[in-house]
DNA sequence: CGATTTTGACCTGCGC
DNA sequence: GCGCAGGTCAAAATCG
C-alpha cells in the first residue's frame, strides 16, 4: 500500500496507468559468462541498490519470464528495474531501469572500498550495454544516476542512448579479453544472432557520442572500477 | 519477527 | 468494441 501512496496522490495514474511509453527508460544488458549459472538464473546483477521484487509475468515471444523490482533502498523511492532475459541468449540478461532514485544511493560518491563484491568477481565475463531513453532529454545528471545502479560496471560495457529526438549514443567498453564476436550484437555476422534481435539491431546502428563517451569513461575509471587492461 | 519472494488476479493501454 | 499483452497489487509463503 505505502509502495504505492503515490497512487493514491495521483488517481488518475494509479496501478498499471502508467503508460506503457514515456518516461525514462535505461536499459541495460548484461552478458553473463558460461558462469551464468552460478547467478541465480534471473537475479539481477546485484547493484548497490536494495531491490523487491513485486511481480514477475512471462513475456511473449520469450520463453524467459521478466521480472519486476522496486527500489526498497528507500521507501519513497519510485525507482524501479525490470529483469529479464535476452530470447535468444540465456546468458544475456536485460536490465531496464525505470524512473530514478530519489534518494542517495548506498555507496554514493563513496569509492566503493571492494568494487568488486564476490559476485562481481564471479561473474567477470560480463558485458554490459546500458541505453537511456528519456522523453525529455538525459542530461549527464540523469545518465550519473542511471550510473548508480548498474554500479559494479563490469568488464564489457556498452553505453547507448536512445533519445526520442535523435538516437546518438553508443559507448563500447571493451576491456576483456573476449573477442567482438562473443558479441552477438556488435557481430551479428554470428549467423543465427541475425535473428529478430531487433534491440541490437538498434544498438548497432547507433551513432556514438564522443562526449558522453568521455563522460562515462572519466566516470567510470574514477569510480575505480577494475579496468583489467588485459 | 521482519523482510523478501512467489503467485494469481486485476487493471490499463494498444492493436485489430 | 473486443481481445491480447504488459504492468502492478496484494495475500500467502518462505527465508534470514
Amino acid at each position: 500500500m505505502d509502495a504505492s501512496g503515490e497512487s493514491e496522490l495521483q488517481p488518475t495514474e494509479t496501478q498499471a496507468s502508467k503508460r506503457r511509453k514515456v518516461a525514462e527508460r535505461t536499459v541495460v544488458t548484461v552478458k553473463i559468462g558460461e558462469n551464468g549459472g552460478k547467478l541465480k538464473n534471473e537475479g539481477p546483477p546485484s547493484d548497490s541498490w536494495s531491490w523487491r521484487k513485486y511481480g514477475q509475468k512471462p513475456i511473449k515471444g520469450s520463453p524467459y519470464p521478466r521480472g519486476y523490482y522496486k527500489c526498497s533502498t528507500s521507501k519513497g523511492c519510485s525507482a524501479k528495474k525490470q529483469v529479464e532475459r535476452c530470447k535468444t541468449d540465456a546468458s544475456m540478461l536485460i536490465i531496464t531501469y525505470t524512473s530514478t532514485h530519489n534518494h542517495p544511493g548506498p555507496d554514493l560518491h563513496t569509492k566503493q572500498k571492494h568494487h568488486q563484491p564476490a559476485v562481481s568477481q564471479e561473474e567477470v565475463k560480463n558485458e554490459v550495454a546500458i541505453k537511456t531513453s528519456s522523453d525529455e532529454d538525459a542530461s549527464e545528471e540523469e545518465l550519473f544516476q542511471y550510473l548508480q545502479s548498474p554500479s559494479r560496471l563490469p568488464q564489457n560495457i556498452i553505453i547507448n542512448q536512445e533519445d526520442p529526438f535523435t538516437w546518438n549514443l553508443e559507448r563500447r567498453f571493451l576491456l576483456d579479453e573476449e573477442p567482438l564476436s562473443s558479441c552477438p550484437h556488435i557481430n551479428p555476422s554470428s549467423t543465427s544472432k541475425s535473428d529478430e534481435n531487433d534491440f541490437f539491431d538498434e544498438l548497432e546502428e547507433l551513432p556514438i557520442c564522443s562526449a558522453f563517451t568521455r563522460f562515462m569513461r572519466s566516470k567510470v575509471f574514477d569510480e575505480g572500477i577494475p579496468v583489467v587492461p588485459s
